[in-house]
DNA sequence: CCTCCGGCTGGAAACGTTTCCGAGTCATCC
DNA sequence: GGATGACTCGGAAACGTTTCCAGCCGGAGG
């Protein structure tokens, strides 16, 4: 259990007769003399030496290592990314860590300030909420970093982002399309980015069918199932209503389950719209029209943009928007024109 | 953008006007002198010094990191272990860092074998096989290794399991008391540990209510929604089912989803179970009863034990087996004796 | 034949810490 | 008052690499 320490370059070193810096380049490949490599691979194999990551990163000032961090790897949406970052960045030789800041600012505040300790060659971050803290811990990262998420104009950060209102007002037209008048509206925290930006869409898509705005019809929970049964089932105790949009997809398949449960049928009496377009609006029944804001996309673009400042590239920070699109499924009425 | 590179212990000592050692002390609490700690803390703070954790690493031969490997973090079962293990170990100021095997044999070992590069201070890995170079490469690992998973009993390292052919038993015997007799069984791949202990613990199920077993009543697929939907409809071309069990909550999902296309209630018609509890199984419609297989407490035990390890921990490797349960949900008939 | 040049090799200096060790300071105790 | 001890601090070695540099060798050219 208890082995005495691996074997370093210097035992290496010794068991092929040569100096450690022959070793070195011989492994990386920085000789041109084939009977050294051979001698060399020999002797590694014979003490089966395996190079310090440590060591290396100490002298090269790189560590093979990339943050993402994110609220919380529960929810799909960064579920998705993770699952698109992950073999993107391994493909460059890249290992991944993973933050999860349970959406404390001082937690997100930590990572970026962490950075100084070089224990990664970047970050891929996904805010909550942008305060004045962060942007000055966006200044000057110690390590490249890309932002997933709205920013403010001028936070000289790689950003990719989503239009989220703009996908708001197409689900909203959507179901205003398949007939629907009152338009529930479900959200999560509105002091949230997310939660503002869906929330303005709400309206400009209610103000875009000509209908006006009724503070009957919205609610706000967290971004969970219970949460949007709940407050689905606030609403339906004070008004009609002939659709819920839900602010995410867990709130949606909430809003479902209290429809159900008041006996409405689905789309038939209430149509049902989400946001997220995760795995759980196709495999929930009936399955749910979703507003997709692209995450795998995003997470894609995201390990790009951060690969590409690695391997050198120095252009000013760039920005991507990814736009949203609506998935129908059989939640909502679709018309044929 | 390309600043000059942060500021060493050098430049604080300098700054402070001691030596390196005496900044080193004062910082990591071995100083006794408060006048040395504060001006050392000043002069910090003047040149905005952060230590070096890849400097630190290679001193201490520490890197406060760990590895959790496991097939794919799109499984709800591996998600749940890492929302287990991360906060555990973030406690005791660990870092994690994920790997996706893609239930590839080749990438598993690389893994184990990538761990004398000594990147990380420990390893949790689920195996989807266990082959003989998974238990050569775990012989003499670089870093303690914690198995979540079947394992021969002779391999000496720490384990945590759970049962699952109990758990498909239980399944069976519930759907069994719930009146069904004709049960069928979409598994995943035969050839996976996981898939083998559940059909064996289906056919335990069956002899043990004095059921035979059908071969007609059994399909295989992959873990997944769409695989669950074609198996059962499959089973539904050929015979009569009164109850389908899911080898996992997403093959029972598309079981639910293939039943009602052929116009049968749940569970009405035909009772549905699934197995690994996860959250689709609360939200699903209706609620899918599951068998707990306790992933996110395996994931805990996971990483006590792991930390136990690296607090020095020396008595032999450990195994503990964590029991299956039922979540009965409406999917089911429940009886009440 | 001597010089110059190019290619390999080994020694040594880094990378940024922690920690061992010896030297110095000061107070205490005989 | 001098020796002894307890403490603190600075210098230097170490952790395991990569890479610069100088030295060596052989071959080619004058």
């Amino acid at each position: 259990m208890a082995m005495s320490s691996r074997p370093t370059i210097h035992q290496v070193a010794k068991a092929a007769g040569v100096s450690i810096s022959s070793v070195s380049r011989a492994l990386n490949g920085n000789t041109s003399n084939p009977e050294m490599v051979a001698k060399v691979r020999a002797a590694v194999k014979q003490v089966g030496y395996v190079p310090s990551a440590v060591a290396q990163s100490l002298k090269t000032q790189q560590t093979g290592q990339i943050a993402f961090a994110m609220e919380d790897i529960g929810n799909a949406a960064y579920l998705a990314m993770v699952r698109e970052i992950q073999p993107r960045l391994r493909e460059d030789g890249y290992r991944l860590l993973l933050h999860a800041t349970a959406a404390d600012v001082q937690d997100e505040i930590d990572v970026l300030e962490s950075l100084a300790q070089k224990y990664v060659d970047g970050l891929i971050l996904c805010p909550i909420r942008v305060t004045d803290r962060h942007i000055e811990a966006l200044r000057s990262p110690a390590v490249p970093v890309v932002v997933i998420g709205q920013l403010p104009d001028h936070v000289g950060v790689d950003n990719v982002r989503t239009d989220s209102r703009q996908g708001a007002r197409l689900a909203v037209e959507h179901l205003y399309a398949g007939g629907a008048r009152r338009i529930a509206f479900v959200n999560g925290p509105a002091d949230t980015v997310p939660g503002h930006a869906r929330y303005a869409g709400y309206r400009e898509g209610l103000r875009a069918c000509g209908l006006e705005v009724d503070e009957l019809l919205v609610e706000v929970g967290d971004f969970q199932v219970a949460a949007g049964q709940a407050a689905t089932e606030r609403i339906l105790a004070r008004t009609d209503v002939d659709a819920v949009f839900g602010a995410n997809d867990l709130i949606a398949l909430g809003a479902m389950h209290a429809l159900r449960s008041a006996g409405r049928s689905i789309p038939g009496d209430v149509q049902v719209a989400g946001m997220d377009d995760t795995t759980l609006a196709e495999t929930s029944f009936p399955p749910l029209t979703s507003v997709s804001l692209g995450s795998r996309e995003r997470g894609g673009i995201a390990a790009e943009m951060l690969l590409a400042r690695l391997h050198g590239g120095t252009e000013p920070a760039q920005r991507v928007t990814v736009p949203p699109s609506l998935t129908v499924r059989q939640s909502t009425v679709e018309v044929s024109e």
